[in-house]
DNA sequence: ACAATCGGCGTTCGCGCTAAAGTAGAATAA
DNA sequence: TTATTCTACTTTAGCGCGAACGCCGATTGT
């Protein structure tokens, strides 16, 4: 097996708990007595094992989050810095994927508390809220992210998605368009928001916007190309076509060019398009995608602070971290590509 | 706190141990007593505390993973995969990310035995291998993925890459092709496999190598774009230049290619690629790129499966798992775009 | 009839660690 | 002096579970 602290305790002639206490820090201990049990566990390697820790203490230094998917650029991003963020300050990342499927999310929920997270992260897939009435006679905290649920009173860090349908819809305004559509999503809150910013920008400038411009499917995260092809020949279908086009993420907007493309018309001239997401590769694409980004790497690293404060002081009033996010336009909407290519 | 077993077992007046028993399945315990048991645990919402179930037994029920960048569409693949399979397993994964840093790695391999991982799955970043003689004192078995060490006797999953080189460059041949260059990694398994398989397939089919035509960069993984770009200016200036390139992934592809057409020459016509990793997005490119699919779902199973078996059965002799790739032909070496977008 | 067996359950112990409560001796205070 | 307070430790008592073993009554075999 592994050094244990019984090893370093027999070796020095001391107590085990006073190994302990200075492998946690603790004041008395003296001075001579501490370097001997420093240096020991240096030469021997120790590493302290986490289960007994948690197990007396209540505390595992482990953050669980739990995202819809892994493979989408923004969790995977966030879930990086994150992890950075924790490592720093030497906790682990437990990481579960709920696969967009409740039943799976509420599985893993219990599976991370079995293992003893000190703060679960999560970015729920569900309408409702079954999932954390549950969490709530436990004593671990959580920290909502990027999904909220504006009535459940909770700790939430995510992009202010109004806002990010506002600067969209405005940056296609502010190129003098007019008839502006939004391919949105369903059932989520950033879909909710996005949509809700794209009216209020409408509104503000006193531009139309005729209930049949905006139009909202599901699974826009795992299929958003077929679903924004289909949508884009739904809304070429209308007289008049809109002239520009805000989707709910990048891979909406490239259905949608695909579907533009197909159809016979220019992009960005005959229809202009804004994407959410700000893609790896959007500058790399048939058309380069102007794109709203959000910043995921600050996004995870406010988590990670927050989600620190929470393990260590778990009974604060609900509090939310809203960041803002910003327009990078490329030829999708402005038509000539940048001589440098921007991220 | 949580239910307890001994909140369990006080309520139906048994001994903690039977209900203990129930829980694994123990066969001795009568199938009246069982029932009760079971319908208590239900009625409670049991989970079992896996710090304290894997302090009594050693086993925790849970798979750890390293991987150098989480956000690379490769690794996501393959830990969302890994995942599914031990999910429903139930089997928990505590992922980590060693940013392709050997330290970062060093410190994330204590601190995932530190948990009580049954096994460590791990891509390393690293040139020697320092971190596994530390590994190996410990009794946790460890599975490589992707990057392997010839010379260290250990149980590995990845793709055949050696296959993955042969096959590409032997895509770009069957075109025609006979000036083919080849922008390369450095200092991992599957960059030099690559390369193998690259030679091996010009040396099948009679065709020069020049020495030149190799090139080979470090950080092909996160920068790809920029050093495909640089490499595919220095093959430009060669004469003759290539007349295809086999790209280490498609991120340098696309770099490459982009260097290519802001030379004023043609994709496929005058050059034709092929990178590798089957990006997400490889059809929507300015030009569809072809490229080598791993398969990394499968790869993902596989190792989910290898990987639950070392952890019920740790000692067993080094075993090898190489999956087969397939190319995935588009515009950038066909010329010709699929009518249906392939994937 | 009596040992041998077996199904069904309980007891003991300890995994590696920490929180809390000692304690012995030295220094300080009244 | 004698009580008080420190300092630097040690002892005790679990955290929630599981492995190993123990035990008791009922069945079986001869």
């Amino acid at each position: 097996m592994a050094v244990r602290l019984k090893d370093i305790a027999r070796d020095l002639g001391v107590s085990v708990v006073t190994v302990s206490k200075v492998l946690r820090g603790n004041a008395d201990i003296g001075e001579e007595t501490r370097k001997r049990v420093l240096k020991r566990m240096k030469e021997l390697n120790y590493q302290p094992n986490m289960m007994a820790r948690g197990l007396a203490s209540g505390r595992t230094f482990t953050v669980g989050l739990i995202v819809p998917d892994l493979v989408h650029p923004f969790f995977a991003e966030f879930a990086k810095s994150l992890g950075g963020v924790l490592r720093t300050r030497q906790n682990a990342l437990l990481l579960a994927s709920s696969e967009e499927d409740p039943e799976v999310e509420l599985q893993e929920i219990r599976t991370l508390l079995s293992r003893g997270v000190d703060v679960l992260i999560i970015a729920s897939c569900q309408a409702n809220l079954r999932n954390f009435y549950e969490l709530g006679d436990k004593r671990t905290p959580y920290l909502l992210f990027d999904r909220n649920f504006p009535h459940l009173a909770a700790h939430f860090v995510g992009s202010d998605d109004v806002q990010v349908g506002e600067i969209a819809t405005q940056h296609l305004i502010d190129l003098g368009r007019k008839r502006i559509a939004h391919i949105g999503g369903k059932g989520t809150s950033p879909a909710f928001d996005r949509l809700r910013g794209y009216r209020n920008a409408l509104h503000a400038n006193n531009l139309p916007s005729p209930t049949n411009y905006a139009v909202a499917y599901e699974k826009t995260e795992e299929s958003g190309d077929t679903i924004g092809f289909q949508a884009m020949q739904q809304l070429l279908r209308l007289s008049p076509p809109p002239d520009a086009v805000f989707c709910y993420n990048d891979l909406t907007a490239i259905g949608a060019i695909d579907a533009t493309l197909q159809a016979g018309l220019r992009v960005p001239e005959d229809i202009a398009f804004i994407g959410c997401g700000n893609l790896r590769y959007a500058n790399y694409l048939r058309v380069p995608l102007s794109s709203v980004d959000h910043n995921t790497t600050e996004l995870g690293r406010l988590a990670g602070e927050f989600a620190l404060e929470l393990s260590t002081d778990p009974e604060q009033s609900p509090r939310s971290i809203l960041t803002p996010s910003h327009v990078v336009a490329r030829a999708s909407s402005i038509g000539t590509t940048p001589e440098k290519p921007t991220r």
